[in-house]
This record gives C-alpha cells, structure tokens and sequence, in this order.
DNA sequence: TTAACTAATGAAAATATTTTTCATTGGGGT
DNA sequence: ACCCCAATGAAAAATATTTTCATTAGTTAA
C-alpha cells in the first residue's frame, strides 16, 4: 500500500503531465506494488485489482499501465507467454536487469545488471550504435526444476 | 533458392520426423532463405510466399514456421512490434547472436555472439541455474540515425 | 462551494494476430 | 495404382489489445 506521501509524490507525478488522480490509477498502483516481483499481466492486476475496485474495467488497466509505462514507472517485458508483463522501473539503474527464465515451471527470477558495460562499450564502438537500454534474457532450467 | 541437394537434405529431415516435403513448405523456405537478415513476419513471408504460390494460405504459412521451428531450422524474435520474426538458425553456435535494435528507424543489426559466456558461467553458478539459450537486445540509435 | 472544463471511465465494439476446425487434397510408401 | 493419413485452404474461433462513445468525476478558478 503506497504511504500518503507516495500518493501525493504520485499525484504530483501525474498533475505535470496534465493528468488526474483518480482511484483506479491509485488502486492498480498498489497493486502491482504489493505485487512487486511478480510481472503481472494486465489481466492478472485487473483481477486484483477488482477486490478494491470491482467496478473497473480491464480497459482502464490497459490504459493505466500503458500511462505509468510512458510516465517512466514501469517497464513493460515480453516473456513469449502471450501477454505483456509490466515490473517496477527501479530508479536506481539507468539499464534494466536480466531476467532468468525457466522453461519447465517458467518462474522468472532477477539478476543484476552486470558485466554487460564491456559488452555494450565494445559493441558502441565496433557497430557505431548508442545503446539506450537492453533486454537480456536467460532461457533455462532453476535450481528446482533441476532436481 | 534452395539447390537440389539442400531440397533433399530438408526432405530427409522432414521425412526423419514424419513429415512430407510440400511445395508449400518447399516455398516458404525458399523465401526465408533469399530473404536472410530480414525477419520476416509470417504475413510478410505469406506476401512473398504467394508470388510462387497463389492458392497458398497464411494459415500454412503459421503452420510451417511453427514446424520449422520446431525442427531447429528457424528461431522466433519478438522485436515488440506486435508481430513474430523468424530468422534461420546458423548452424556454426548453438547460442543465439545477439541483436541491435534502432529506436528510430526500427533497423535490427545482428551482433556476433560474444563476451556472454563469462556471464552466463557466473550466473550458472551464483543461481544454480542451468542456461541453454539467450535472448540479448540492445536498444538504441544506430550510425545512420545518429547523424 | 460551486461551476466549468475536460480528462478518465466502463461497456461494448473493433482490431490484429494467431490458432483451430473441418472438409478436401495430395505425398509417399506399399 | 492404391491407400493412408498428413497437409492444405477457407472460414470460424480464440486471444490480447485498442478504440469508440456516452457518461462520470477530478481539478482549477471564480
């Protein structure tokens, strides 16, 4: 649940850009929160979503995550699941983490970004090309699914 | 085009798994073959495919680079753009190479497959996770859209 | 506090991609 | 040449996402 100074720190966020807080924007917020870690999708935050504000429509949350991504509050990732998954930008790293994904239970597990800076200072100069972010991913099996 | 020994060779395989050579399948190969380095979306390759054959329908097109996937021969991208990509599997690595992906002019440039391994060793072992493939993305600006 | 402006909403329709169904065709082994 | 069943095309269905549109409700300024 965001605290009362996040709410208002969330407010402000939205009124420079012209937009408004309204309970759906809040309540899909703490959502994915609370959920922090998980990827939700838009239709898994619409089922939670729908406990505090049942009268939502899964529209709103498309529209809703579609704006907190734009708004630089979340990052929209692609597991090849059929469905975008949205996770909290953390404002810590400029680049995103690396993610390690399971192909038997398909649990995805977070790494930090590391060791890619000489890869991506190499990669600048050989093929003249700025890199802004990246999306790495590790397709295998998790110490579970080894066993 | 596909010479007549490498025909022969795709109908052996099809054949191991026991699937026929079609002259579907045979086209649609074909022009992911003269198309290498494009990733080309099933309805682009269905747009070329019907140029060789006209009654051929997208759903065989699906159908086909689902099973040549299977079979090791191409290998799905999701670049976001809201379609599949196929690209052929180079027969030299068994990782993937990774991609630069334009920001601007939606441009993808193949990257050798480099410097990952320290990586994936570290990760290996840090969280007992057992890596079979990769998907590496660098999203930036490329040479031409810098200027 | 209220009035007014307009962004945001819910519901439904529309869109886009991909998959499935089903009757028919045709590859390839015998 | 015949048979079997995999493969096909066309259409329908399924899935995820976006858009439309009439209505509601934040926010600002009087």
């Amino acid at each position: 649940m965001m605290t009362k100074e996040e709410t208002e720190k969330f407010k402000q966020e939205l009124k420079e850009r012209g937009y408004k807080l309204t309970p759906q924007r809040r309540a899909i917020l703490n959502v994915i929160i609370e959920n922090e870690g998980r990827h939700l999708s838009p239709e898994e935050i619409y089922e939670f979503v729908k406990k505090e504000c049942p009268e939502i429509g899964l529209a709103t949350v498309y529209r809703t995550v579609q704006l907190l991504e734009k708004m630089g509050v979340l990052y929209r990732m692609n597991f090849d699941d059929g469905v975008s998954r949205y996770e909290l930008v953390k404002n810590t790293a400029d680049h995103q983490h690396h993610h390690l994904v399971c192909l038997k239970c398909g649990s995805i597990e977070e790494v930090e970004d590391d060791l890619l800076e000489v890869l991506e200072d190499k990669i600048a100069q050989k093929y003249d090309f700025f890199i802004k972010n990246h999306d790495v991913k590790f397709y295998g099996f998790c110490k579970k699914c080894r066993k």
